[in-house]
RNA sequence: CGGGACGUAGCGCAGCUUGGUAGCGCACUACCUUGGGGUGGUAGGGGUCGCAGGUUCAAAUCCUGUCGUUCCGACCA
């Protein structure tokens, strides 16, 4: 391809909009230019990128035995009414109707589709194992689009769905993603790590979401994981051993206290001269518009995902301060937060996680203001809520629930993932085969994703330096760009050429910057762009030599043109087979 | 949806405080120059200053509303 007709335009400056550095350098380096918020062209560049990870996985999907399909971007309500999701799915769920006034979505996920589709196809237990799976745009109407597309609206993404006769074809059916999954990840040039999950609105029981640790800021994630053993999970998931600390206060008596003006935690601890880990903290959540009380120990803090499943709420989210005015008015309180206890609350949710259950003559608030009680126990001063989880955000440091061993964290991108769904859907859905004993039974599903656009969005965040991207070759728009230096140069431009069709005859995408620019400004552009080889060709082909440059290392050398062109088939070969 | 910021040429920005008829760099067009890391020059083209209303002799500038974008939180591939 020549540059002069290339559909391309690389900024001098970085889009002032833009935050992380793939969503940076898309823009500038001509790849995607954003249609509307979270929406985007992809422009040539892009979707050769976009194209060979679609590959890829279809590569690796085949090869562990799913099919493709493709299914319908706009989808009935029906369907989503059958499986429940459509009062479920909050406002990410795009509905519109059609001139019929018929209400559709816009698919954000295909697990309707897909199990309507099997249970009306397949008949008989004999035809299981199935795996279909699909490579599609799909639309989330994300309250916050940001980051360019490691979270837009509309992206692209690779949904499977397996259907199993039993839990065990399940197992098997997941773990065989599992591993294309590794595999696909790593042909990309992205070490993933898999990490146990919380599974939202997709539902099921077991899942793991494989995260680029990306040590910057740009993942949205935070993953504990542990170094001596190969426990890993999302902060909505991970649970621990606390380390041991003083949870026994040392007051003998229950009794009232004067604390004057005291807002948080903190400041109760300092005044006391304890440690937090002795009081007893309560927070007013909102719960489904319903006021929800949490009692967690005061040095830790609450994970919101864990506590919106405990509650089996859709909405979850601290209340405002004129909301807990309401609720401590309407029971009779006067109390500020910061004074804010469990007593005295009988007809609401009170919920407790697990850390304050072993707490002895601990520290509270009793709904009075500038008064705390110490010395307070569960059972004598205070009942201990019905309900006890783990509704507690895990901390670097406490340790692995397996091993023991300090847990560390670390930010990730989430590029894919995989859900037990079980038969959720299926029998939500009425979606069955027959088995071997003549029984209408529902099939036991599993649902995994990969996003594509994201994946490509990963790999420039974990590829690039101050120049630009730096493509591994697998998912590189092109795999070598020329360069010769003076387009006026007739001599230049003839080994160029040669060297062109002799690469582009033998199968290697390559790219002749032929524009009439200084050799500046074209290598400022290759290295934008991220073309993984680079062959200059300039003043040196009087001596017989082009010069090739690695774009990952930055290595040069000085080579023949025949050199130059088996060294680039052999490099790229190489690339392509690992 | 809550809290902050910003909308001026394709991109990055100045001008706004103290109203007076719109500017800089890059990009673009033409010619010259240069030719190994964004060359230098000359001449050009391009903007109803997000939109609507108001104040005023006069609004990019002040006021109100609205739309859009963006950052911080809950959602997620």
């Amino acid at each position: 391809m020549k540059m002069s007709r290339l559909f391309l335009e690389t900024l001098r400056d970085y889009p002032s909009d833009a935050e992380v550095i793939s969503h940076k350098l898309l823009v500038r380096a001509g790849y995607i230019k954003k249609l509307a918020n979270g929406i985007y062209n992809y422009l040539p560049l892009m979707w050769r990128v976009l194209k060979k990870i679609e590959n890829i996985v279809r590569e690796e999907m085949d090869k562990a035995g799913a099919q493709e399909i493709l299914m319908p971007f706009l989808q009935p309500k029906e369907l989503w009414e059958q499986s429940g999701r459509w009062e479920v799915y909050g406002k990410e769920l795009l509905r519109l109707k059609d001139r019929h006034n018929k209400e559709m979505c816009l698919g954000p996920t295909h697990e309707e589709i897909v199990t309507a589709l099997a249970g009306e196809a397949i008949r008989s237990y004999k035809q299981l194992p199935v795996n279909l799976y699909q490579i599609q745009s799909k639309f989330r109407d994300e309250i916050r689009p940001r980051f360019g597309l490691l979270r837009g609206r509309e992206f692209i993404m690779k949904d499977a769905y397996s259907f199993d006769k039993d839990e065990e074809g399940m197992q098997k059916s997941y773990k065989a993603m599992a591993e294309a999954y590794t595999k696909f990840f790593k042909r990309c040039g992205l070490e993933t790590k898999p990490v146990q999950s919380d599974s939202g609105a997709i539902g099921g029981n077991i899942s793991h979401e494989y995260m680029v640790i990306t040590q910057t800021d740009s993942g949205e994630d935070d993953v504990f994981y542990c170094d001596n053993c190969d426990y890993a999970a999302n902060s909505n998931h991970a649970v621990s051993v606390l380390n041991e600390t003083n949870i026994e206060g040392e007051w003998s008596q229950y009794e009232k206290i004067s604390t004057p003006d005291i807002k948080t935690i903190e400041e109760l601890a300092k005044f006391l001269h304890i440690n937090s880990s002795v009081i007893c903290k309560c927070l007013v959540y909102i719960a489904d518009k319903e006021p929800v009380l949490v009692l967690i120990r005061g040095d830790k803090i609450v994970e919101e995902t864990k506590l919106m499943n405990a509650l089996e709420a859709k909405e979850i989210r601290t209340a405002s301060e004129a909301e807990i005015k309401e609720l401590m008015e309407s029971h009779g309180f006067k109390a500020k937060p910061g004074f804010i206890g469990p007593k005295g609350f009988d007809d609401i949710k009170i919920i407790a996680d697990k850390t304050v259950q072993d707490l002895k003559n601990f520290v509270m608030a009793i709904n009075e203001n500038d008064v705390h009680v110490v010395g307070a126990n569960f059972g004598t001063d205070v009942k201990l809520p019905v309900k006890i989880c783990d509704v507690r955000l895990v901390e670097a440091g406490e340790k692995c629930p397996q091993c023991g061993q300090p847990l560390k964290v670390t930010r990730g991108i989430e590029v894919g993932n995989i859900f037990q769904l079980g038969t959720k859907y299926s029998k939500a859905m009425n979606s069955t085969y027959t088995d071997e004993n003549g029984k209408e039974v529902p099939f036991v599903m599993g649902c995994y994703g990969i996003g594509i656009s994201r994946t490509a969005a990963a790999a420039v965040e974990r590829h690039h330096d101050e120049y630009g991207i730096k493509w591994p070759i697998s998912i590189a728009p092109y795999h070598v760009i020329i360069v010769p230096v003076n387009v006026q140069d007739e001599k230049q431009m003839e080994i160029a050429q040669n060297i062109y069709n002799r690469l582009n005859s033998s199968g290697i995408e390559v790219l002749i910057d032929d524009r009439d620019e200084r050799a500046g400004v074209k290598f400022k552009d290759a290295d934008l762009i991220g073309i993984p080889l680079r062959i200059t060709v300039g003043k040196t082909v009087q001596d017989g030599f082009v010069e090739l440059k690695i774009r990952e290392t930055g290595e040069i050398s000085k080579l023949t043109p025949d050199e130059a062109v088996s060294f680039v088939s052999k490099t790229v070969q190489n690339a392509l087979n690992n």
